[in-house]
DNA sequence: CTGAAAGCGCTTACAG
DNA sequence: CTGAAAGCGCTTACAG
């Protein structure tokens, strides 16, 4: 219908605003700053134009001088297909975008489905001068982004704890090892001993570490650790389910579980019905992120709230604070978690919670 | 750790380039560009030179000067919650990012959390010139968002059916009236005749063509509808399962379900084992969009793959053919649907469909 | 308090 | 086939 040349209408400038309002381009965008330095008669002048003719400062341009373009690259792991699945990543987009917002900035994504494909994009962006900073969404061993962040001097911050760098790197979180403690700690409170632990992706920071307090909490409550209680993820012969199957299905089967997340929460709760187990009664699961699947399920799920979008908010705030040389420090905030209690869990006799 | 300041070394650019290769900055931009007019032999050196200093073109100074920035932006609907909760909008933000990446655009988010912000967003985006054009992720009535693209002429597009304008939108969709007939269809072959359809957001496009193909299957098969068996969401008195649960206690329950899609159908299954009705022996189920869930629930989901992904890349191929003139056409493009059969479905008399 | 001028990094007629 | 020059829309010393 319109052809692209035909729309090109052109945009009013800054020269029109000068010329309309009787002054110099200097004066136009010295008063968008707010300088100090523009008599408030001249500025009210200036401003009234300018909304008068609908005006919007071209970010090229001015980019192109503060060489700053107040976008933020959002830095998606690579799609493999399952890791990306996983609704927490909406959270966190949304988190992310909202506070940008708020602080006037704007949001990119960077994504690939290779590494190759992520890292040229995100050298796009960077070399281009079209982000200032990135927020990478996660955390893995022997990442080649954050060997090309960290090499090229960017400025960067993560959601979760880094796996290198770690004193060198703006980044947020929650405490995961005390979330796996907590977790376990709310089993073992309900006379639970025999507790597994049951995650997918254990090459993620935050998996490790929820491990370390499960196991943490175990030793202090002098329980001896079962190895066989421990699953993470499929092996090369076996996969999640058969493993959870054989387990279940041994002599000394548990009654309790912390799993990884939400999702597999879910999962364990669909195997465990079809081996003819009763979730709270015969098996107490208790996960994290608290997402909408927490109520989807039946029995509704006990889970660890993490504060997603507040994490979000604060790798916004503090990348921010990094970008405008407010803030030089590699920070660190560390968010607190909470234990939301539904019907997953029972005391260990298969009584009903109280 | 570092400084604003001290982290801004120079970065290189084609005036470093012309010099180290002895040529002028022109030279240098027809080179970039794959002039014809610049020799082969020119054009080697250049780019010799543009690999060993590691140059990237400075996006906002092509920008500025091209008025096009090679980037799309994508509105995300009003985050009330509930809906950007569906893992729905991370397929097709993934699938929009990937293939802007193969286009060499870049995605920028426009959200917001009321109507006025979103709308402040995407004009801060459109005017500033920092995006050529917008995609669109929801369909719904009277949306000020539509309006404002429509009548700053802004190049735009949808995925899903518009309200208004539709013959002057280029959009992409399926075939929404279609799999709505065709999901009641595979129940009518099972020998269903008492089918409810049950949604919640009936204020989308997609939920009202759906609901229309639904009363098109039972017209054609000569069974008349029952009001009773159309749940749209919460009423002002009755939320979503109170309905529910009075339908299938009612005199004359369903035999099946032709729910708004996974989610829904998952609440569903969960709902009615709760008042002690089994899947797909009682109730048979089928849904929309072919999601994870329809693995996680037991049951697993029979259910209508949408091919999100393939929408994606479609609505980004058609904007940027708009975008850069290719195409002037309000162009719309349906993708056809897939029922992805699974356990969820019966034959009307219980038993088991072979 | 305000303006004229230079410059950010690129592209593109216009010459040659 | 290549280069010198103007210009995209803004900001910021530098004068006054």
């Amino acid at each position: 219908m319109i052809n692209n040349k035909e729309v090109d209408f052109l945009a009013i400038t800054i020269k029109d605003v000068a010329k309309k309002a009787g002054v110099a381009t200097s004066t136009v965008s010295r008063t968008i700053q707010d300088h100090s330095s523009i008599s408030e008669k001249t500025k009210k002048k200036v401003r009234s134009v300018m909304k008068e003719l609908g005006y919007q400062p071209n970010l090229a341009a001015r980019g192109l001088v503060n060489k700053n373009m107040r976008t933020i690259g959002v830095i998606l792991p690579v799609s493999d297909g399952s890791v990306f699945k996983n609704p927490f990543f909406l959270e966190m987009i949304r988190g992310i975008s909202k506070a940008c917002n708020e602080k006037k900035y704007m949001v990119a994504l960077a994504s690939g489905t290779t590494e190759e494909e992520l890292l040229e994009s995100i050298q796009t962006m960077a070399k281009g001068g079209r982000a200032d900073g990135f927020i990478v969404l996660y955390s893995k061993k022997k990442d080649r982004v954050i060997d090309y962040l960290h090499r090229e001097k960017l400025f960067y911050a993560m959601i979760g704890k880094p796996y290198e760098y770690e004193n060198e790197i703006v980044y947020v979180d929650n405490d995961n090892q005390l979330a796996g403690k907590d977790a376990t700690d709310y089993l073992l409170a309900l006379k639970h001993e025999k507790i597994a632990y049951i995650d997918k992706k254990f090459d993620q920071m935050m998996s490790k570490e929820r491990l370390a307090g499960y196991k943490q909490a175990l030793m202090l409550a002098k329980i001896e650790m079962n190895p066989k209680y421990i699953i993470q993820g499929q092996t090369k012969n076996n996969g999640l389910e058969e493993q959870v199957r054989k387990l279940f299905s041994s002599e000394n089967p548990p009654t309790a579980i912390v799993a990884g997340d939400d999702l597999i929460a879910m999962e364990l709760i669909y195997l465990l019905k079809e081996i003819n187990l009763s979730i709270p009664e015969d098996v107490s699961i208790i996960s994290f992120n608290n997402s909408i699947f927490t109520e989807m399920v039946q029995p509704t799920l006990t889970s660890i709230d993490l504060h997603v979008t507040y994490l979000s908010e604060q790798v916004v705030e503090k990348l921010v604070d990094f970008i405008e040389g407010k803030q030089t420090l590699a920070i660190k905030v560390i968010l607190p978690h909470e234990i939301i209690e539904r019907k997953s869990c029972n005391w260990q006799t298969g009584e009903a919670r109280t």
